[in-house]
DNA sequence: TATGAATGAGACTTCATTCAT
DNA sequence: AATGAATGAAGTCTCATTCAT
């Protein structure tokens, strides 16, 4: 939805302006970020926006899809092999995760935002697509454990879905912000930390938290 | 931190004050939502809401603070004796919003709201000395149940707290829009569901998702 | 269509509202009269403007009607008994016009820009309206002088009303311009140079241009 | 005034510009009416335009100006004759502005446009000059009658054409606005009855509303 | 010369907060 | 204390005009 005109402008200038967008989206949320502070973070006139995007709404869409797009095809596009175990998937989605949070931080700062519900009814629509697409993929996932007996089987998919969904983003939202603190720079030592919860994270998904 | 003038109303029209603006804040976030508004909803003059507090800011911190104190005075309350088992406690807990779900949605809602980040920065200060508290009862049961041996050992408090937190609070959420769909009116029919949505999140927290 | 804030506003204070939007439409059109302006030739803050009309548009409207109202009140209600000579009837009410312009200028030029088309798409619809009332009204008086014997049968009404307004209101228009030139101070001399050529144009009316 | 550039355009490319700015003025107004809007229609970059006039203030005066030139050579140089009679005249100018409308509709909605004063002090100066033309051909032809004794001598001169311009006027813009309604497609029967209308207006010219 | 992107001043409008009664 | 009108700063968006290719 942004303009011809937006859509022919070199690579460097598009991605600077979205990620000046995004970043004021980020610190700022939707209503108090300003389109000046974009266009001049982004070393553009105030006006050239509008030449860009209809108005503020489209461009925060614009963000929005853009930084989904960019993360799927970071992230999950390398998964989603429906043979694949839900244990390592979750693994590796997470892992995945990490690595782009030191590459591009703001990127998955900005998909943070949006999977919460930060930005309310504005982006509602179109996450609840893209959660439908994971669920889909895992619930698949589920199908197939069943099948294959490493998942039990009195539980519905659904809910086992859901279940994992949970522990999984909770665990993930500590280690990116530990990861925050530290500026996201993992050294080695946080990295061991960080697998080390993430296999035990896999084990109590597996065999519970009770004592067998 | 409301003014001495909003301390002396009568209680139903305090209420009534707030009430109206959780309602808008609700429904329309805090930067977009009005004082003009809450105010007509209240029944109350615009400039009135200025004799009751300081400004916007202070009446949403007020609204949050009220809500937070209301809820816990209503759920969590009962809850925390510090000898009980953590998986009834969760069980207890989601029983116990559910059951103020049914009597005061806006009231749940706004929680809801609250929990997620969806004030961003607003309430996070706030919020997190909330989460903090119901993580150290729950990190106290957790130690209770390794010291008991209904807990496994292999694996951190924090971690295990954490877990249970992230999967315990997505199917709350999940029969919370349950509810929404069917406007909060449990029937018994819904209310056996639920039973058993919830006595399954619990046999997955203790058993895992594996088979044995 | 004002809000009930500016209906409860003084009746001084409304009308030096009203006077200054006039003013700013008349002397510059509807899209650059600048609100602030108005404003600050009225007294009042911008925002001020906001409290009493929805926007612009609106405000441009209530000008009319006002104006419109106050223009008929003035001039037009005083004239339209039905047993009338049409002639009588453009006689007098070009002799009120020409009164009103000498008591209110301003009302009367903007009435000018109104009835010519200098507002376009804006005005068209409620213009129209108003326009109607004073033709049924001059209908009227024609058909009665048909059957008087005062005027001639063998022109349509409607043909014959249309002509004569045409003469009649371009002749006002020129009684107004020259007007305009002396300030509406229209001394003994101007008011029996208009009484003339008023009375001229009732005699082209009745007796045409042509030699008997 | 146009510059260089624009005059050595080709005819086809200028006129398709002069059409596509009067079309745009004609349906929004001079403030609201774009450049690029104008410049889209004609198939010329927004730039160029600025190649060919100094501004949009210019190009709307040549806008009005080849327009206005446009009309008198299609319409009203075939008729002054200075010997013609006023009655004729009149005629003759109707019946061609009619035969315009068909050839050129916009043409002649835009000339309509500016004779009114829609495009207010915009065009007020240039109006007033061609005006004037007319004025004075009338004028011309009102003493000949008188000396001819086809016209009465108890009214001034300026009177009458002032008497006869209105009224005509009033019943073109009738005619004019019946045949917006058709698309101006005059079929033989609204042609007839235009003649009548046109033939009627004369007689009352001449002889007066009153019965002999 | 033609193009179409870039610019930025300027207007409308909003609304939290203040003020006068 | 209560009311509701008044205020004006601030932000979004428009578009004539300029600029660089």
């Amino acid at each position: 939805m942004p303009t011809k005109t937006f859509k022919r402008l070199d690579d460097e200038k598009k991605e600077r302006i979205l990620r000046s967008s995004i970043s004021e989206f980020h610190t700022h949320g939707f209503e108090k970020a300003k389109i000046e502070n974009i266009a001049q973070k982004a070393e553009v006139a105030t006006g050239s926006m509008y030449q860009y995007f209809e108005d503020k709404k489209e461009l925060f869409h614009y963000c929005a899809t853009w930084s989904l797009e960019y993360f799927f095809k970071e992230v999950n596009l390398q998964t989603p092999m429906s043979e694949m175990d839900i244990f390592d998937y979750c693994l590796s989605n997470s892992r995945q995760r990490i690595d782009l949070l030191k590459k591009d931080p703001l990127l998955l700062l900005f998909m943070q935002d949006l999977t919460s519900s930060k930005f309310g009814s504005l982006t509602a629509e179109s996450m609840k697509e893209i959660m439908q697409l994971d669920n889909e993929y895992m619930l698949n996932m589920v199908i197939n454990g069943k099948k294959k007996g490493t998942i039990r089987e009195d539980v519905d998919d659904d809910l086992l879905v859901m279940f994992i969904n949970g522990a999984v983003s909770k665990v993930d939202e500590y280690i990116f912000e530990e990861g925050l603190k530290d500026n996201f720079e993992y050294a080695n030592e946080q990295y061991t930390k960080v697998e080390n919860i993430l296999n035990k994270m896999v084990l109590l998904l597996k065999e519970g938290i009770g004592r067998c």
